[in-house]
DNA sequence: CTGTTAGCGCTTTCAA
DNA sequence: TTGAAAGCGCTAACAG
């Protein structure tokens, strides 16, 4: 059962205004070729009806349908941020969204559902803006290669043949491990995210490579198996407090968990930063006014979300031969160390 | 320029099975109407030619798009949980997300446009999940009339005529500032959000009715303006060590600015919860974490985005005349107090 | 400049 | 049980 009172289609106007459908085409796609007259009387058509061009139709006969799939996995607010830089340029340039949700451990075959029935409805392209965990099925090639449509993945290892676009985490790390190398700390230990994601990998590699670098000890005991969350970061610096005692400071590899750790080593009576340096990693949204105010690692994940789309863009305009207007400019990633209190 | 290797239709899979197009739609719809023969051939070439149906071209001659539309502010993250409650719910009955972002002040112009760009693609109905500012205009009749699809709106004051779904923002502030009062203070200040936001002023409301009916004080200098960010509520936490030194107790409208007003409290020497105790309001991720640990108010944003889209497709099945299977529980709400150690 | 004729890929009649 | 024809609302290709 269809709504009663139905839209008036681009026939009721071209009944309306005594010409043919072609010309009211001609007339809402801003065509030269109509005369002035003409115009004018299917303009005043399309008002008294009230009409407007169904976008769906629009879609079908075009094949493109100027909208793009973000895959997401919001369940820790990792893409928040970065999500908004999305919407801002997709706005800009005139494309819409449509999210998917997906568990960061799908397997193979929801993964390819998720794609399948993104394809189905006649996308443009595809963000997969899940950070790549090990299991992570869409990066396998067998997977790439079923997805016909332009696709960004993004927080990735490299991969030959594949766009990716996220944020050098070793790089971020070492910034973080470099400071608190030079301001004279010696017993760093560090709080990891989850193994199987490659982001927290990568930090992790960096802390252990600077303290090797510096000749400085990096033992098992030093290093605590964080989830990104709060209560994780609380057992981290619990565990340090207690199996590696000497410990001056603290790179945990997220904020959140930065946020437990502080929580902990103050119940604990220690001071930050005098006893123990702590720094985090991502500026978390609120990170500069946790007591104290944690240092960390701006990671600019409104810029990831700006450039993945960016890229995105591209690929679809080659594929399809167009090109997009109206991109903004994409303001230059910066890479920084910002340091507070907890680790001045 | 379309791509190059195209889908196949459901004509391509007739012409191979050597059937008509209506027996391959009979056999995707599931339809009874197939003798098994026939619908194995018909299986047999869809698998062959990895068909799949455009769901494009059916919501076109179909009428229906199983697309929602949410439309949000995420601008400060209000909406993230409320947000996951509308995923998980629209995953389960295979609804669609199109998401659209709206400034929180927008104007009705942008208002419309946003609506309509929304109908044009034939959206089921509409999420409208930007809490009520003082200019909403889609709240206004004349804007709600415009909408003729089913349209559901979160966090706004009740309408007659309206679906709204939201919170009862001043029964959770009665509960925090029942336990403020009962546990003694006499001083309570308040850090307000933004006077243009109804969920806002209706928590401010319940602090200053409280305090009255207790007689107790609840003067302008009691009162500090918010704006949802930590800073706002360190400022705050400033002007009443300064104009208001009696202050006892601080019941401050959002988790966030509850953080800025702890670290203020601390940087200022003083004891929470003995020097002054402290609530917030809807128990943020991370505030458990907070030092101390934050008394709040849980507000269960999952259960409301789930109540909201639980509503919008009750009026979508009225309106098409369909009923929609699968639809989860809805999980009570749980509405209260979180006694944490800044507010014991 | 304007109209006609075909589709886009599917569903919905109505016959057979 | 199957098929033919018409149409969803629009655009593209070709005539005039």
């Amino acid at each position: 059962m269809k709504p009663a009172n139905k839209r008036a289609t681009i026939s009721d106007v071209a009944k309306r205004a005594g010409v043919s459908k072609q010309t009211i085409s001609r007339v809402i796609n801003d065509s030269p070729l109509v005369s002035a007259d003409t115009r004018a009387r299917v303009q005043s058509a399309i008002e008294e009806l009230g009409y407007r061009r169904s976008e769906l139709a629009r879609m079908l006969t075009s094949g493109r349908s100027h909208t793009i799939a973000v895959v997401g996995n919001t369940v820790h607010f990792y893409s928040s941020e970065s999500y908004a830089g999305v919407t801002r340029f997709a706005d800009a340039c005139g494309y819409s969204l449509i999210v998917k949700e997906l568990a960061r451990d799908a397997d193979y075959a929801s993964a390819l559902a998720v794609m399948h029935s993104l394809v189905d409805r006649q996308i443009d392209g595809i963000l997969w803006a899940i950070p790549e965990c090990c299991t992570s099925p869409w990066l396998l090639p067998e997977f790439v290669r079923q997805i016909n449509v332009p696709v960004v993945f993004m927080n990735a290892a490299p991969r030959p043949g594949l766009t990716i676009v996220g944020y050098d985490n070793y790089a971020g790390a070492e910034l973080a491990m470099h400071h608190l190398i030079t301001s004279g700390r010696r017993h760093i230990a560090h709080i990891a995210g989850p193994t199987d994601m490659w982001i927290a990998r990568e930090r992790e590699r960096a802390w252990r490579e600077c303290l090797a670098r510096a000749g400085l000890s990096h033992d098992d005991h030093q290093r605590f198996q964080g989830d990104w969350q709060p209560a994780s970061g609380q057992l981290g610096m619990r565990h340090f407090l207690q199996h590696f005692p000497e410990v001056d400071a603290v790179f945990v590899a997220g904020d959140y968990m930065g946020l437990g750790a502080q929580l902990e080593a103050q119940l604990q009576g220690r001071k930050i930063p005098e006893d123990i340096a702590i720094i985090g990693f991502g500026n978390r949204p609120g990170s500069d006014f946790y007591y104290p105010p944690l240092t960390t690692i701006e990671q600019n994940k409104r810029y990831q979300g700006e450039a993945a789309f960016a890229a995105l863009i591209e690929k679809i305009d080659a594929f399809f031969g167009e090109e997009t207007k109206n991109m903004p400019e994409l303001e230059p990633l910066v890479h920084q160390l910002l340091v507070r209190a907890s680790a001045p």
